[in-house]
DNA sequence: GCCGTTTTCGGCCCGACTGTTTTCAGTCG
């Protein structure tokens, strides 16, 4: 799929113009770059068999950028594209990403500073070059090194959600071999945490020199970074390192359970099974030189006289202990949610219809959503009033009426303002079936005020789930301060419920966050905060968080079938 | 550059904050 390599270069273009301050273009660009995202079909067929004017059947392609993409499908490129990066040869990408860097800025420094990338960047603000620029003082340069030393801690890992996909397939790929076995992910992948290092990939195979040589014709790799007789490195296309070993099928299970970790999870696990008189390594478990188990870690476990602990717990957090007392948690399995319960629609800064959107759940087996578009508060997303709100409520009943399998509930995402009040009346509030409530500006206030702020909005009788609790974005801004323990407390007492945001940039709550808040007996719900259909899968991420956090299904209230969630959300007489 | 039961031309998303200014440009959401 050239999908994503297409929308890479529209946003960049976008980036481009918005540089020149050339009016509308850019919006134009980022619009279509996200339709080409989201849209799940392959760009590249459509084109072949529908031509340029299949393109334009797209909502938001027209002719010029059809032309674009016919261009790039026939020669892998967009002379518009190169001539713009002739004329200012930066990394518009990075530089963008580094909080408070706007094209505007881009393009200045390269004009005056010649600064490309990061590194001139970040070298260009510790000489205190910066000051010389307009507009620019003392403080912009602390704020711009901040940004950089945020982005720099977490380079190298990318987001679960972003290589997801690829791993998926290349485990398919080596799955699909007729030399293999078995095939696996392992290490942080495996145990889904929410950004990854390097992937790890676990085959099982007599003919190990053959997987390799298969995997390298079938799979897209920029490096190799080694290969022997049993094992790849490699870069792939997409930016992460792949490593591919291959084992015997005696010994896959052990071999898993070594690769999977973490490191500190089999520290602890190999201790325990000396002081058995045991060995644990990743060829098996030993009593003396014979192996009593190894072919699967179910055996590993049991040898050591242990519950099967899942991928996700196994962190050292008192896991092992747990096992051996058999009182692990029951997490909650993948695929048991019935509901979703934040998502946005083309009436905002969704990309697809209410009737896609449920169309979509319901495919995914889910049977029932809330519809929650943002509110007034957020221009930038065409927030709705109270109006739009009352006339999108209508225009639920219509698709309820319509529709089969599923149950759309009306509600909204509000915002929490500085001072903790909502941006929408409480009489139109009152009318929703499941409301929303979270943090969109003002993030950096301190740590006392914030809280009191979120305590306010939870304690309104009509704010049933506190949405990304948090607020942060994965290696792009920090969680908001707050006194969690508090608002552990003050969910419980209104009976508010957290989020877990699925999102995989967002993963809010924390895995410890969640550990925490069921520990208080918090109530929670797994949302997939979908702006576009192929969003709502994104809820297997919120799962492998809530997992993480040793949730059960009882836990998570959207796991209840429609008319049990409804009725145990907040009871709206009572005030707090 | 895109789009159209308000329009094939003239609209498109805008308010708040920040850091820098003394009236506002740039960034963010």
């Amino acid at each position: 799929m050239k999908n994503t390599e297409i929308a890479d270069l529209f946003f960049r273009m976008a980036a481009y113009l918005e540089m020149e301050g050339v009016a509308f273009k850019p919006q134009a660009y980022e619009r279509a770059a996200m339709t080409l995202e989201t849209m799940g079909r392959d760009i590249e067929e459509i084109y072949r068999e529908e031509g340029k004017k299949g393109l334009m059947e797209i909502q938001g392609i027209g002719a010029s950028l059809a032309d674009h993409i016919e261009e790039f499908l026939k020669t892998g490129t967009i002379k518009e594209y190169e001539a713009f990066r002739k004329r200012m040869p930066v990394d518009v990408e990075e530089l963008l990403s580094v909080e408070g860097v706007g094209p505007k800025l881009v393009k200045e420094l390269w004009e005056k500073l010649r600064v490309a990338n990061v590194d001139d960047l970040e070298r260009a603000a510790k000489e205190g070059k910066l000051q010389k620029l307009s507009r620019f003082g003392a403080k912009r340069e602390q704020n711009i090194l901040q940004g950089i030393t945020f982005l720099k801690k977490g380079q190298g890992r990318k987001t679960l959600g972003f290589i997801y996909p690829y791993v998926e397939e290349y485990v398919r790929i080596l799955k699909s071999l007729d030399i293999t076995e078995e095939a696996a992910p392992a290490g942080s992948f495996r145990r889904m945490k929410e950004t990854v290092g390097d992937v790890d990939i676990l085959v099982a195979s007599k003919n190990a020199q053959q997987v390799i040589d298969q995997f390298l014709a079938r799979v897209p790799y920029l490096k190799i970074w080694g290969k022997g007789d049993t094992k790849v490195s490699l870069r792939a296309k997409q930016g992460f390192n792949i490593d591919v070993r291959v084992v015997p099928m005696e010994t896959f299970g052990a071999a898993l359970q070594y690769f999977t970790g973490s490191k500190e999870h089999n520290v602890r696990l190999r201790a325990y099974a000396v002081g058995k008189g045991l060995k644990v390594s990743e060829y098996g478990v030993f009593k003396g030189n014979r192996r009593i188990a190894g072919q699967t870690e179910q055996e590993v476990y049991e040898a050591l006289g242990m519950q099967y602990i899942e991928p996700e717990l196994r962190e050292d957090t008192g896991e092992i202990e747990a096992a051996l007392q058999r009182k692990l948690p029951d997490v909650i399995p993948y695929g048991s949610l019935r509901g979703d319960l934040q998502i946005q629609t083309d009436w905002t800064d969704g990309a697809h219809s209410i009737e896609d959107m449920a169309k979509e759940a319901k495919a995914q087996g889910l049977s029932y959503i809330a519809i929650t578009d943002h509110t007034r508060d957020l221009a930038m997303t065409n927030g709705c009033d109270e109006k739009k709100l009352l006339s999108q409520m209508r225009e639920i009943d219509k698709i309820n009426k319509k529709i089969s399998g599923i149950t759309i509930l009306k509600g909204a995402e509000v915002n929490i303002r500085k001072d903790g009040s909502l941006d929408i009346s409480d009489e139109v509030l009152a009318k929703l079936d499941v409301v929303g409530a979270s943090v969109h500006s003002h993030f950096r206030m301190p740590k006392k005020e914030m809280t009191e702020r979120v305590v306010r909005a939870i304690r309104s009788p009509h704010v049933d789930i506190l949405f990304h609790p948090t607020g942060r974005l994965i290696q792009k801004r920090e969680a908001c301060e707050l006194d969690m323990d508090r608002i552990f407390k003050v969910a419980k007492e209104t009976g508010t419920v957290l989020e877990i945001n699925a999102y995989p940039d967002r993963l809010d709550l924390r895995d410890a966050d969640i550990r925490q808040a069921k520990q208080q007996g918090v109530r929670m719900v797994i949302d997939s905060d979908a702006h576009a259909v192929d969003h709502i899968k994104f809820l297997r991420f919120g799962i492998a968080q809530a997992r993480r956090g040793w949730a059960e299904k009882k836990d998570i209230l959207n796991t209840k079938p429609l008319h049990e969630f409804t009725a145990s959300l907040k009871d709206k007489t009572k005030a707090f």
